[in-house]
DNA sequence: GATGAATGAGGATTCATTCAT
DNA sequence: TATGAATGAATCCTCATTCAT
């Protein structure tokens, strides 16, 4: 989370500040990933964070900015998390692959970031719709890459980007967020999705 | 909708309830839609169904409760929507064509369908999953009819299916709810999402 | 229960409005018994009466006139099971004995109107107020007798009669309401109640 | 009042805060005397303690805690009415004599005492019961030791101590909460009850 | 007489936000 | 900076009562 976490008029000057602010952040992460936005409440925040509930508007001065907050910084940790699976040396349909495994992966160990982002669509629509714009932007332009290095086919648009988010946000959701046990594992998954994004399915 | 819109024990009984009845689903369709489940009320609920607050409570034990059936009823209705597109004689591939560009046509019309369903996620997760496990049962019933026929991979599973509905998911949220002047329509979404579908993106 | 229970003006006509009265008036104990009156409802009695809601109206004006009617109704029932007690022949002291044995029978038996009269206080001050001054004057008129017929002593005054409705209402809810296991009985109660009645604790 | 009038989670923490509790329990107490439990209201409370209706929840959660609250405290005040009225001098029979006196002045000075009390028996019954359990037992030890000093017949026991519970909190109904013009006073009530007690009214 | 849908005033409770210390 | 008491608007839900059929 960079500093663009609250509005610089808070944000903090001291050492002191700056450790009670990582500490309402990480409470209001969980408690939005626990019980969604509306169920959580400030005092829960601060009862978590360990402050006074007073403190909370020392940094943030609405319950909606620090959701805002936090959609910008899991947006940033989901790219983050994206990025650091993929190598220069990787050919176009791997980065796909290795992109999905550290999705899957990072959605399951992270549970909340899901959460948050998702109800983001109802407490603050333009962070959602701008996330996946971005995201769907950043595929397409993968996607380009792909078809000049000839790995992929040159008609490629938006409509592929979109189609492939789709696919990965909801194997996401089924086998992160709703994993069973006996489920294949993101490794598996994304392998096995890999195989579907190259060939399609027809027989 | 059916009869399962209310509790057995708030059926009505005579027709004008029937009629008061449906008054309070659409307008509940028309306010959830709008503003979403916490900024609804039931008064603006009932003001926009033109009966008294009271009369709210003569059908549905609480704002969970009609949320809960509205969700059953537009997922109903989708799955109508989805099935109205497919003549029995129509290849497996075409299938999911049709499907596409009737969902698309549809979440376009019915905007509140899709928002509402979305919504569930937060306010009652058991409809939520309930929902996407059905759709996805049925997807994956198609790619095992496909292949069965010849005309898909006889290795597709649960992983294909889910990839599918993401992708359609995705294509809704794109190209009906969030659709632009100028962006395609359901008609030529459907079928590059369906080249996609049928042969990848492998160059 | 007598005419009185309805005004005048409600009072059925018929063979079949006169079951419905008492169907109502059956199930308004019942559910005032069991839950105190304004836990209640209005449609918990018609439908514990099995009957529509609009119909407890054709009987009664309010929820406070049934439950006025149901004191009434209870005041005389618990004045008439000390009544039967009472043979001509008894003297004085044991006409209380019996009285009081009575009552512990009866209150064991009907906890409902003893609940019922005791909420009276809150629900209707007056009935309660005229309950209990009608009884106490009844017992005031037995002492009398009882100094005439120089059974007990001639100074007895309302103090004494007040002392001794109290007594045999807190050994009712002490002995008929709040019953344990292993208790004494009615007869053994009101035996040595008496006794205490008769000469006083002085060692 | 102790410091068990709320729960511990809502205890105040600053001399504030303690003066704003005070000023709620007092409120709620002339409400709840006025009018009872269900006539008042949680706003009629904060109105007549001059805060805001949110300041009842920082001390209380529901009005059934703060009717608690307040039976527990004036259960507490009636005991000590009557303990500040008894020497350690006293002989067991004068004893009884005072602390009905006692009991009866501050009935009439505390109308409302009796009233919560009372209403606890619909409202919180296990309050109710617990109240005249503990006054029961109280009393009980009273009898033994007055039976110890040979004051009292030896063989005195619970039916007693109830029967003498039931006079005095008869004697208060009517003596002090109903009190007419012309009545003897709390002195003159108590010589007559206590003959009674000691003598019984044999002939 | 009986029915059950409709009414709407009333009240408890929640909680984001403010502010004095 | 931190604290926690105070605020009051907002809203769900109940239910006695009315009334058209």
């Amino acid at each position: 989370m960079a500093a663009s976490a609250t509005e610089d008029h808070k944000a903090p000057r001291t050492e002191r500040g700056r450790k009670t602010l990582r500490k309402l952040l990480d409470a209001a992460a969980g408690e939005f990933g626990d019980h969604g936005f509306h169920e959580a409440s400030i005092s829960s925040i601060t009862r978590r964070a360990g402050v006074a509930l007073g403190t909370f508007y020392t940094y943030f001065d609405s319950k909606d900015e620090i959701f805002r907050a936090l959609v910008a910084d899991m947006s940033e940790a989901v790219k983050f998390a994206a990025r650091e699976a993929i190598r220069p040396d990787m050919q176009a349909l791997e980065i796909e692959r290795a992109a999905l495994e550290a999705f899957l992966q990072f959605a399951g160990e992270h549970k909340e970031v899901y959460r948050i982002i998702d109800e983001a669509e109802f407490v603050d629509p333009d962070s959602y719709r701008s996330h996946y714009e971005t995201v769907g932007t950043r595929i397409l332009e993968r996607l380009r890459r792909g078809a000049e290095s000839g790995a992929m086919r040159s008609d490629l648009g938006e409509i592929e980007a979109w189609s492939l988010m789709g696919m990965n946000v909801f194997l996401g959701l089924r086998y992160a967020i709703w994993r069973r046990d006996g489920d294949p594992g993101p490794g598996e998954v994304a392998e096995i999705a890999n195989r579907f994004l190259r060939t399609g399915i027809e027989g």
